[in-house]
DNA sequence: TTGTATGCGTTATCAC
DNA sequence: GTGATAACGCATACAA
């Protein structure tokens, strides 16, 4: 691949006039530039991302680590920050923790040696120390850390309490919030703690079951509506934390011979597009994903340019009714 | 941060000693070692990867461009193709093109110049040249473009033959396939081509709609199963290109009175597990996408090797049947 | 076995 | 306005 000296050797000016016609810096005639640009052209040159990052102490490259990809919610997260990155110039290196502490914890090194501008944390294996320790911009997704770290997060515990708060205006006595393992200090527990409160507020019965603590596995999910319908077969009311663990119930439902809503009503949390597959259209809470997105980019952004920021965003939900309530 | 100035400077040794050190490179005493690592561990010190890079001239990381990563498919391919990088020590820099041309060509062009070891297309909005000029190992997902570069597919063919036949076996009567615009030279294809082959074999009356050049979009699905029973209200057969389509069928047939499998049959490609939250559960020609995207990583890395590819490699499909059919 | 010097492709600090 | 030259952090050929 041609280098910046071939452009100047060929254009017949010195590297330094090439790197300024690149960066655009100084005065520099019209004359030259075409010379200069034409020269590139010519070589069919591309300056060398290595070495300006190198050289810059700028990757201009943003991490992010995340559960899984595949994982509906994860995807569409995944394609909204990848785009907000794109719009403001930055690449997107991709890791999958697959909740695994050990991988987790090798990608922060990565990361960190291959000196990205900042990270966007959705996988929270590890203990507060890690992150402290990464000295790098970094935003995190529903979770708090420390003060100097923000987080952003949807309205959980308003999110929960707008679910818990449906089916009980719907009339149901018995409910059932199913949910991952509350096991870290993730945000998204204060869904099932709006609906603790909901529940005794109105005086209704209620449980709760959970997955494991690596639960994203899709058998699992199965395996816990099983064994809710079969500890608790007269639950008239689910509130799931995701709309792929309501998908599930709706299922389980339907398998059961259980009529959605008349016998059972279910709401989901996330208000994913892939909802929509559904037959009836799931209820859910709504999280603005494309909003947390950006929110996310601009963080790590406004943070690489050294400018304070708030360390709490917490943004609105909406309920978005559908046909299983 | 530390540079492997410092470390040699406080370990009381030269550059060349901590960079051995760091590479394993001839012959160390036990004791230099351990100083050394003792050094780095002391100071926190991470090997700077932009200058290795730039170095050894290699990055590290993998490109890869598809459609949408939001899209069940290329997330699961995604998942999977990122796992294999990280197991060979690479790192994966995710490209949504959004099946925008000039995102995508910019997209190409940012790799280039971030110097990646290769790319991994599955996205192909550009004519072929564009891609013969990147000059770098690559492996295209779905698409034969010139003869060295390889491709890596499933058996688009064998899997429209299987699930047409399927169909026809069932004693389906009037056929009907969808799929996403046939504009580009996709080897998916030739799933409707295969359908069309069979169909005419067996002598059974058939059509097929798509979507427009820019297809992904879920609103779009819906469209087009609307006009498919509007203009063919007595189709008994449907085989979707892939299982987000295929889901759209079940949902439209459901929500205008059709019964499954007993008014109309339907069959889906691809095999992704969200397939597994419709109920019932969809019928469908499951591509091998780990296979796939091991594939594809391993010839990436074999081209970076210089080893000589095959230009062909088309995986297996497998029938699954659900309860659609 | 360890160190010196040079290069990787850019940018930035000086001079001219 | 333009051009040498020294960084950026690391790897490596060559010496010692």
């Amino acid at each position: 691949m041609p280098t910046i000296k071939d452009v100047a050797l060929k254009a017949g000016v010195s590297v330094t006039t090439v790197s300024r016609v690149l960066n655009n810096r100084g005065y520099l005639s019209e004359e030259l530039k075409k010379k200069v640009y034409d020269t590139m052209e010519e070589l069919n040159y591309r300056p060398n991302e290595l070495a300006r990052s190198l050289s810059r102490s700028k990757s201009n490259i943003i991490g992010l680590i995340i559960p899984f990809v595949s994982h509906p919610f994860f995807g569409e997260l995944t394609s909204h920050i990848e785009g907000h990155a794109y719009r403001n110039g930055y690449k997107l290196l991709l890791c999958n923790s697959q909740l695994d502490k050990l991988k987790e914890f090798e990608y922060i090194d990565m990361l960190r040696s291959s000196r990205v501008d900042g990270i966007i944390m959705g996988s929270h294996t590890l203990e507060v120390e890690a992150y402290r320790q990464i000295h790098l911009p970094l935003v995190t997704f529903d979770r708090q850390i420390s003060p100097e770290i923000p987080y952003v997060c949807s309205d959980n515990y308003r999110g929960g309490a707008l679910a818990t708060g449906l089916l009980a205006d719907k009339g149901c006595r018995k409910l059932a919030h199913i949910g991952v393992h509350p096991h870290l200090n993730l945000l998204s527990h204060q869904r099932y703690v709006a609906f603790r409160d909901v529940a005794e507020q109105r005086g209704i019965w209620h449980t709760s079951l959970h997955t494991d603590v690596n639960g994203f596995k899709l058998e699992e999910y199965e395996a816990l509506l099983e064994q809710l319908f079969l500890e608790h077969p007269d639950i008239d009311g689910i509130f799931a934390s995701s709309d792929i663990l309501a998908a599930y119930a709706l299922k389980a439902c339907q398998d059961s011979g259980r009529r959605v809503p008349e016998d059972v009503r279910i709401i989901g949390y996330d208000g994913i597009a892939q909802r929509k597959l559904q037959n009836p259209l799931i209820s859910t809470i709504r999280q603005p994903i494309e909003e947390i997105s950006k929110r996310a980019v601009e963080l790590i952004i406004e943070q690489m340019q050294g400018k304070a920021v708030a360390s709490e965003h917490i943004l609105p939900v909406e309920l978005e009714e559908g046909a299983t309530t």
